[in-house]
DNA sequence: CGGTACTTTGAGTTTTGTCAACGAGGGTGG
DNA sequence: CCACCCTCGTTGACAAAACTCAAAGTACCG
């Protein structure tokens, strides 16, 4: 169980998200300054990274591995309300609170900067500022997108909401375009689905089995996914066949 | 319904949203450079003043009058994921397209740049990036308790959770601190609450009905709302009973 | 092997949506 | 001034979707 090394990557031009995470524009004088104040931390899978309402005192970037945001209600009702890939950004500079439970669901690595310096440098180096700006309305997107999917959809088309998501983002990591065939591993359980679907965990079996039964995905074990026709699983999640999302 | 005139303000130093808007932070020759490229614009209560998809020419800050920010589907399904009230900044920089459509529910008046030029301004102006930043941030976090509403909560919670919005909103606009006993015009007809709440508009006026049976809210015809326990429709919503959504 | 965590499936219930009828209020034109 | 119309809202009966509770099945790990 043993989380990766806390000192890899310590140099910023080695690292593998320079180019998307809050410091991809910094120019050679910014990092070196960032540099400065930045340490890592790792984290095991299943671990809670942040508490809502805890005082944060630092902010950062996830380097590698994935967590997850979320809100509980007091009876234990959970809703997802974010997922945290390499090179996104943890924590708000300007405010003190945590306002949602961060967990790592993969081991991960983050890459950390004590919130009082962060924001100072911030100041003075528009080019981080800007990044972040960019980055902030990447995700005020991606939440309105998931708001219709949470208020309108059907399970099913819940589910292929989903499943085309991350069909899509594991395309752009790797394997190019999104082409018609696509492949790929589950990285959450049926609970964690449902929870960022608003669906019980019986609803996403029941579900998944229906997709599976009517051609539209191919499971190999409960995880592994083939999707043999992208438009098809599209056109499932009630997206324009042409495309869905923006870019 | 004449709208009114476009010529209003035209000095940002009456503006009415100056201290609030994505120039708040601007020094005095910033607001100038500001000042040259900007224009009015009036929209009737009703009109589309976006439509997704569009290419955007321009962004702007909202001075009067409310919005709606929604998605639609391509059978009608529609989500609300936003609200657009006086000080709110509509349109990205950085991207051509509209995602949303946006719909003037009152008469309204914005102020509005050109695109280009605005985002010429913004790079070397970190007073606007940094504000707009901020503003973004708590979209973001209203996009993502909104996310929970629509996701976790019963149909009776989600009418709740709408009021004590509505209700708060108003407190701090006008009346001072949210007191015990609360009242207000809903600005929305049941069809909007229920674009908002992801319902039908004929869940929404049983669930109004029932709350009104129960003695949680007070109804004086279709709009006029009176809540006699703030703290009793809180925890109607399932908030947190001390406060709930974090301001 | 045996246990644990995850997943699937079934049966019955609850919540919400759908379709339809009716009611209230406000504005318009005869 | 009144009748009519149109929009908005309410209510009922029924249907569909999703949830709950329960029981098994599967894969992985020690």
């Amino acid at each position: 169980m043993s989380a990766p090394s806390p000192t890899l990557h310590s140099n910023c031009s080695d690292c593998p998200i320079r180019h998307r995470a809050v410091c991809a524009r910094c120019e050679a004088d910014e990092l070196a300054e960032l540099e400065e104040i930045k340490y890592y931390r790792s984290f095991e899978a299943g671990q809670t990274i942040i508490w809502s309402g805890d005082r944060m005192n630092f902010v950062g970037s996830v380097v590698s591995g994935i967590a997850t945001l979320a809100q509980t209600m007091e009876d234990g009702r959970t809703q997802m309300v974010g997922l945290l890939l390499p090179s996104d950004f943890v924590g708000r500079p300007g405010r003190d609170g945590a306002a949602y439970d961060v967990v790592a669901t993969t081991d991960l690595v983050m890459c950390c900067f004590r919130k009082k310096p962060f924001e100072e440098v911030m100041v003075r180096t528009p080019h981080i500022a800007h990044r972040l700006l960019e980055m902030t309305l990447d995700e005020l997107d991606a939440a309105r997108e998931w708001m219709l999917v949470l208020g309108r959809k059907t399970a099913r088309e819940k589910i292929a909401s989903l499943l085309s998501i991350i069909a899509r983002r594991d395309a752009s990591l790797g394997q190019g375009k999104a082409s018609e065939r696509m492949v790929f591993d589950l990285p959450l359980t049926r609970e964690a689905m449902a929870d960022y679907l608003g669906l019980t965990l019986e609803t996403v079996s029941r579900q998944m089995s229906a997709l599976k039964r009517d051609g539209v995905i191919l499971l190999e074990g409960k995880r592994h996914v083939t999707i043999p026709d992208m438009s098809r699983l599209m056109e499932e999640a009630g997206d324009d066949s042409d495309g869905g999302f923006l870019v």
